[in-house]
DNA sequence: CGCTAAAGTTAGGCTTGTCGAACTTAGCAT
DNA sequence: ATGCTAAGTTCGACAAGCCTAACTTTAGCG
């Protein structure tokens, strides 16, 4: 048990949340397809995962994907709860949008110390989602979770929250936000009217969204039972 | 002009501050100096010169003490800014006490970016004074500035208000922090008693002080006139 | 089954920032 | 004036991260 923290530089916090993002998501990347992801080329990525295989943070054989190691996991957790927090404290405090705040988490997230992080975790009453709805993983390591469908898989007349969105475009959110469909907010699914398109009604207003935008909003029905089709391909 | 900001490191910024604090207090340091007070050996402080001085940051011959250049020194007081406006935010919106503030914000200040801190300035009320009372610069980097004395030198009898406390030393902080002696405390210098040392009443306390301590503390006296010895020395 | 293109790695180089060991200079003290 | 010591520099090394160019492996396809 060392006194020192290992120190874990910016890069390789960044290289091990991205495995785990991946891990998550059930992907997996090789070296280039990392490298595009990094905006860095290849050799970099090679060279990356060589000095994060000594350090015990992934499983990494040349010519095979890498895969995290527990500690490795541990270190991408800690890195998306000081992620999240830093989100949900610039949104309630500095008056962020939830369309900007990621971005400027980018940097700081690393930086952060522990004593901060508690600090604003206080203030904001310990929260659980961040402005996307994302949980925030507890001091702890584990990820509150919930049962949440696609906004494409409630059924018509269906009434629903907002529970999360997903953030990797920003122009998304951007969109969102002026339908207002920020998590909390409760919609109702309306009759489907053109191909391809759904049917919202959001407080007062009645709302037209692409499928490609509305299966990256997820929701929890209100008591009415989800039209259980046998499981959709690809998410 | 390019877009391009020219990014400097942590370590450039932190060597930039060490020098502008030198310059101010009229001080001059060599490699050895410098070395003791980042805790680095003299050649990497002979190395940082001479890539300081390539980049236009410093004057740099030599053998010879190093000068910052108007850029260098305009480096610097960026990183002032940043510090103390961190420093305000974290005392006023996170209950940080004046004592652990300065620690917590050296790794921060780095990272900070101008949106941040531009959203962390408005939150604040542009504030003029950082929680020991040095002043912040404002963007054009201008330093606001008042005439202030040290508590030695304030006559017996005369009223003053606590403006400005020395922030070298944590421990000193966490003392004058229990007396009371915040900016903005008014205080009375009552006759001394005892050599070297210095009373003091602070609201309904009185308070003896050494010294070494008194002098550390810095106020602006209510109306009544500063006794007017021949300039001191050392100060 | 064998070829080829894409994916991945290796080799060698560069910058920043650090070090220890060895050398040089400056400045003081006799 | 000269010599000694402390301050300062140079040299060679190292680690992290990045790059380009050249090589190797994998895997898909005919
Ligand atoms: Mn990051
Ligand atoms: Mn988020
Ligand atoms: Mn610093
Ligand atoms: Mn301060």
């Amino acid at each position: 048990m060392s006194l020192e923290t290992p120190r874990v530089s910016s890069s390789a916090e960044e290289y091990l949340l991205t495995l785990y993002r991946l891990e998550t998501s059930n992907e997996r990347a090789g070296s280039s397809q990392l490298a595009k992801m990094f905006g860095v080329k290849a050799p970099s990525v090679t060279g990356m995962l060589r000095r994060l295989g000594e350090r015990g943070w992934v499983r990494y054989q040349r010519y095979r994907p890498p895969e995290l190691t527990d500690e490795g996991r541990r270190i991408a957790v800690r890195l998306v709860r000081r992620h999240r927090l830093l989100e949900t404290f610039l949104v309630q405090f500095l008056d962020y949008s939830w369309d900007e705040v990621h971005e400027e988490v980018q940097q700081l997230e690393h930086t952060v110390s522990e004593k901060l992080l508690e600090r604003i975790d206080i203030k904001l009453g310990r929260p659980r989602y961040d402005p996307h709805g994302d949980p925030i993983p507890g001091q702890d390591g584990r990820l509150p979770s919930h049962r949440l469908i696609p906004l494409t898989r409630l059924q018509e007349g269906g009434r629903a929250q907002v529970s999360r969105v997903d953030n990797r475009s920003r122009h998304l959110l951007t969109v969102l936000g002026e339908i207002g469909a920020y998590p909390g907010t409760s919609v109702t699914r309306l009759r489907t009217r053109r191909n391809g398109q759904l049917s919202l009604r959001v407080g007062r207003r009645e709302i037209q969204l692409d499928g490609d935008i509305a299966r990256l909003i997820w929701v929890k029905p209100n008591r009415a039972p989800v039209a259980m089709q046998a499981r959709e391909r690809g998410m």
